[in-house]
DNA sequence: ATGCCGCCAGTTTGGCGA
């Protein structure tokens, strides 16, 4: 069977749901991993979803996180959360949270984790740190079924650039999150699972960035990032027969500034 | 043309994003 697996940086499924749905229609992908919901999982637009024949497991808080999967081949075994997900201890709070950063799921043939992995903010911060123990915590979950004979992967915004070709310009990233060794070496850790990097065609140009921030006309002068990710076991990656970041998705107003990545598979 | 940041909750300004 061939199957359309995605993964989308939406930016608000709220403010997001038009687009959502155009680009649903259009691209008929049978499973769609979502991050960033930015709405609880009680407001997700479930019924939005479903009449295009979409089932929606979603985890999400409110204002920030939340992930989700969208499939139109089943939706089992569902798992919110990590186990043993570490929190992050905000400034002004007593006790760590646990966010609503990791969802997984069986859907048809494949397993699935959609991911929202923290951003780090910046080198030294906490945030950084509870980054790459999240990323330690990822590979401690993934590593059964990345060595396991199932089509295995997980999809989402890792926030790490795996190597300095995707990222548009290294100098203006220098020092900054997102493209330093050990967020790099914890990419590497999760690899070393039995993951492989499934890597997506641009659409134009010669690099596939995935994310291109909203200011500063950075989408039209392509100053873009692969920070999207699609980490398939060898069974996945095996049956990969293409890849693309959907730059059209990026195009206009009332985007996200995430492009979808879509990975077409023979099962 | 792809075009100069946008989302959320709400102290309608500030936190967050990457």
């Amino acid at each position: 069977m061939t199957v359309r697996i995605a993964t989308w940086n939406i930016n608000s499924v709220t403010a997001r749901l038009p687009k959502l749905l155009e680009w649903l229609e259009g691209a008929r992908p049978d499973v769609l991993c979502l991050q960033e919901l930015k709405c609880s999982t009680d407001a997700f637009p479930y019924n939005a979803v479903a009449e295009l024949g979409y089932e929606t497991a979603a985890h999400g808080t409110g204002r920030w996180n939340g992930v989700a999967i969208v499939s139109r081949l089943g939706l089992e075994d569902v798992v919110r959360d990590l186990p043993d997900q570490p929190g992050f201890l905000a400034d002004d709070a007593m006790l760590p949270v646990v966010e609503p950063r990791a969802i997984g799921a069986t859907c048809g043939p494949l397993r699935v984790w959609s991911v929202y992995v923290p951003n780090g903010r910046e080198v030294g911060h906490a945030h950084y740190g509870y980054k790459l123990q999240w990323l330690e915590t990822l590979r401690d979950t993934v590593r059964e079924d990345a060595a396991a004979a199932r089509p295995f992967a997980v999809l989402g915004d890792y926030n790490i650039a795996p190597t300095d070709e995707d990222v548009y310009d290294l100098a203006a990233f220098e020092g900054q999150t997102h493209v330093t060794e050990p967020e790099r070496a914890a990419l590497a850790a999760l690899r070393e699972t039995g993951l492989q990097d499934v890597m997506p065609r641009p659409l134009k140009y010669d690099r596939p960035y995935t994310y291109w921030d909203y200011r500063q006309l950075c989408f039209p002068k392509n100053r873009g990032m692969r920070i999207d990710l699609t980490y398939g076991n060898k069974a996945f990656a095996d049956a990969v027969t293409d890849a693309y970041v959907d730059r059209e998705a990026r195009k206009g107003k009332g985007t996200s500034d995430h492009a979808p990545v879509v990975t077409d598979l023979d099962l």
